[in-house]
Order: C-alpha cells, then structure tokens, then sequence
DNA sequence: AGCCGAGTATGGTCAGACCATACTCCAGGG
DNA sequence: CCCTGGAGTATGGTCTGACCATACTCGGCT
C-alpha cells in the first residue's frame, strides 16, 4: 500500500462485505443478518468494527436494529431511506452548505412533477383505491411490492385538518402531509421520499413563513385548487395550481 | 420512560449534542469538533459511543475524520452529500426497494429542469466563467460561498471523451460527467448532487443500457444537441433534447 | 393445560489498552 | 543562522473482555 490513500478502515470492509452478501445471497427487506459476535468472527474484526458499520446502515435506512431474542431481534433488512434524506437535508442546511433558495426551487421543480403525475393518474384512481383498500396500516415503510403508496383520501383529509390548525405548527403539520400525499399519489416512491425528506428539514422555515404571511386563507384556497385540478385529472390546471402556490407561500424568492 | 419507544441509545444523544452545538455556536464547514475522547468525557459516555455518532455523521457527509495532529486531524466539518446520496440509492436499488423505472423516471425530471435551467442560465455565463477562473481546483465539496459550482468547459469535454471512449465503461463514465456538468450549470447544488447521486447509483444498469444498446452514435448526436440547446440558451430545446435523449437510452421504459 | 421462572441469545455500553499517523518542538550539526 | 533529524504527543483506528438490558425459549411446577 503506497499510503497516499488511507488504508481501508475495517467498518468499510464489513461494509463492503455485507453489501456483497445482500446482493449475492440476494437478501431481501426483513431478512435477517448474523449477529454483531457472528459477524465479526466471520470478518476477522472486533465487535465494535462491526457495530459501527451497522450504525452506517442503519443511519442509511437499510437495517432496524432490535435487541432481545427470536424472530424479531438481530439487524433486520428495511428500507427506510427517508429519514436518512432528511438528516441530510437537515444537516446540509443547518452547516448552511445548501441555500434555502436552492431547497426550495428543488421542491418546486418537485412539486410540479408530482402534481402533473398525480392528475395523470387520477383516472386510475379506482384500481389505487381498490389496492390501497388491502393496506395493514400507516407504515410508512417502503415495501417492494407496493405499486403506489398513495392513500386516496389523504390529500383531502389533510386540507380539512388545516382548517381546523389553530397555530402555524399545527397547519404545516398538514401542509406537509397534504404535499406528501401529493407526492405519493404520483406513485414514485422515491420522489415521495424526496418531497418528504425536503418538507420534513423545512419545518422550521415553513413555520416561519406561515407566520410571516399572517393568514392562510391564500395558501387554503391553493390547496382547493391544486386538489381539484387532480382529482379531475387536469395536468396542466395542477401544474399552475402549485406553481401559484410555491410563489404564494415564499413571496420574497419569487 | 413509559418502554413503548426505545430508551434512546447514548450514540444518538451525542448526535443531538453535536447537531446543537454546530447550531448554537454557528460552527462552518471546516470548524474542528473536539476530540473523540474530550468529546466522551463531555458528555459523559464512552468513546466507543462518540465513534458510533461521528460515523454517522461522517455518513450523512458532514463531518470529515483525520487521525494525526495538526490543523487537519480530528473531526472537521464538511459538506458532501453526495455520497450519502449515492450510497443510499445503490443500497435501496440492490433491496429492491425501489424500481429502476422510479429511478430512471426521477433522473427525467432533474435532466429536463437542469437543461432548462441551464440554458437560462447561459447568458450569464461570461459571468460564471469569470468566477470560475479562481476555483482553485477540481474539488467537489460543496462550498457554501459557491455561487455556481459549473465548471464552463465540462460538457464539451465530457463530449469528446466519449468519442475516444473504447469501452461501454470508459463511455458511461464520461456521460455521467457529461451529464452532472449539466446539473451544475443549472446553479443549483442540491439538484446537482442528487444527479450525482443518482448517476452513481445506476452505473451498472447504465453500462448494461449502452451494451444492450450497441451503437453510441444516437446518444452522442443527442449529447451534441443537448450542448447546443443549452449553449445557445435555448431552453425548450434543451428540454425536447433531453427527454429524446432518455428515450434513447432506455427504450424499454418509454 | 397453564403459568412462571431459569436460561440464553441478542444488542447496548463501558473501560482500558495498544497501534498508526502526522504534526510540533527542540537539540545538535552544518 | 539555518536546517535537519529525532523525541514527544495528540489524534483517530482497533481490539479485548466484561457487564447490563431486553426479550424470547424452554422446562418444570402447580
């Protein structure tokens, strides 16, 4: 080894040996790993080695650690990268590497895809409700097989509770659910996961903003719109609606 | 503690501890945190734990560690996303978790924006070229005074390096930059670097795209007239351009 | 049959040691 | 005076071994 690369640490080879095994064992979402000492024998590294790979993949949404014993103990395979996109986000924007300018045209160009997808599918809707109508819960974990995570009645129920906020945190609570459903009902998983990992580091700014604009009648009435202009499958209508509403909301970038 | 959620393990309170000290004391990239062992004794807990947060940290791309002494050892905040992103896409791809026609239906989305952006923003690129004149190097770390991170020459270079290109590898590699050096004309970092990411994360199915696809010569008249769109400004050119160009290369999908 | 406690496998945490790296500083020679 | 080389030291990297907390498993007792 010449030297001018660090030298591999040994959590980067349990890394790498562990995303081998997934692929080459073809490990799937809820299956399990070995053992934090099964594991480190194995790979000829300590324990604390391996834990700390397994806080790197844990910290990326790729296995759920539970302690204890039977079926459900041990590092289990999932598949939650939201939250790791949204520390990201949060982070980047709290080191301030990233402009709340550049998050924002983000989400528009965000939003504006998932409204113009979500009213392409509006008239699919029926096939999404029948196969939503099979969901266990409100996981939100991203399963293989879902085809759409889309809850059909979300959106709507979102716009309700808003008019019911009585503080600003109460109302961007919703704003974000409604902006995530709409997200979701464009049936990209990973764009949902997008739009939720921006609203979530957004909190802060969002909530700030609602309290700078004073009332929310505006914002309302877009949320009306944008949801009309889906249901009824109007693309171009949806795309306007968001747009109108991104520029409402942060008057000061537009 | 009530038991029903987890008793938070000691990693994530040092976590919490450094994400409020970088808040409070208004750290910046390139601020030192203290030293592994100080930062145990501060918080009182073991040093295994303060690793197991750094490497998280170290994952989400915002701090940097360097063992030795010196201005350049330590912890040292940093801001690369890039490869939290990437890895995070490779990982959910290789679970399955998410589908490459989410993938690929995502990477349209930032192409088309990024050209249009791009394009817009070729007026102003006497402007750019000018500021680029004092990058100091071909870094890739994000730096929040940047206002463009575009390299000017970078497409056009990227273009002649894949009419050398002898292997679908070598090709792939240079499209990639060809079409990251768009995202970055675009101005805006963080869609730049979910380009990276996603570019990263789909180089093999990328490399398995061009082998199916044989001939390079359609993709590299489509690369010609994506440069041309964007260099003369023209930005629903660039748009038809890249979408034309993502038909191409996954036929299959469209 | 049912319940309850011992056993045990698993992650969570800690203490302490040692190594590798790379800068700092100072003594000595030129 | 400057330069050079080696000792000193602060930092991350790794390992060992221990103990705790949790939660299932299993067997024996009621």
């Amino acid at each position: 080894m010449a030297g001018r690369a660090r030298r591999t640490r040994a959590f980067e080879e349990v890394l790498l040996q562990v995303e081998r095994r997934i692929a080459d064992d073809g490990l799937r979402v809820g299956d399990r790993l070995p053992g934090e000492r099964q594991l480190a024998e194995q790979l000829q590294v300590s324990r604390a080695s391996v834990r700390e790979a397994l806080r790197v993949l844990e910290t990326l949404g790729v296995v759920s650690s539970q302690a204890g014993r039977g079926p459900d103990a041990g590092a289990i395979l999932t598949s939650r990268p939201d939250s790791a996109l949204t520390d990201l986000l949060r982070l980047s924007l709290g080191l301030s590497s990233l402009s709340l300018r550049e998050v924002i045209d983000t989400r528009l160009m965000i939003e504006r895809w998932s409204a113009e997808h979500a009213a392409r599918g509006a008239t699919t809707q029926a096939r999404i409700d029948a196969m939503a109508a099979a969901r266990p819960g409100a996981t939100t974990e991203l399963r293989p097989d879902a085809v759409a995570e889309a809850r059909p009645g979300a959106m709507a129920e979102a716009i309700r509770a808003m008019e019911a906020a009585a503080t600003a945190e109460e109302f961007v609570e919703h704003d974000i659910a409604f902006h995530v459903a709409i997200a979701e009902a464009s049936g990209n998983r990973l764009v949902a996961a997008v739009m939720r990992a921006l609203r979530d580091a957004m909190r802060r700014y969002a909530i700030e903003a609602v309290e700078r604009l004073g009332d929310t009648g505006v914002l309302r009435e877009d949320h009306r719109r944008i949801h009309d202009a889906i249901t009824s499958g109007d693309a171009a209508a949806a795309i306007d609606a968001v747009t109108a509403h991104l520029a409402h909301a942060y008057p000061e970038l537009f």
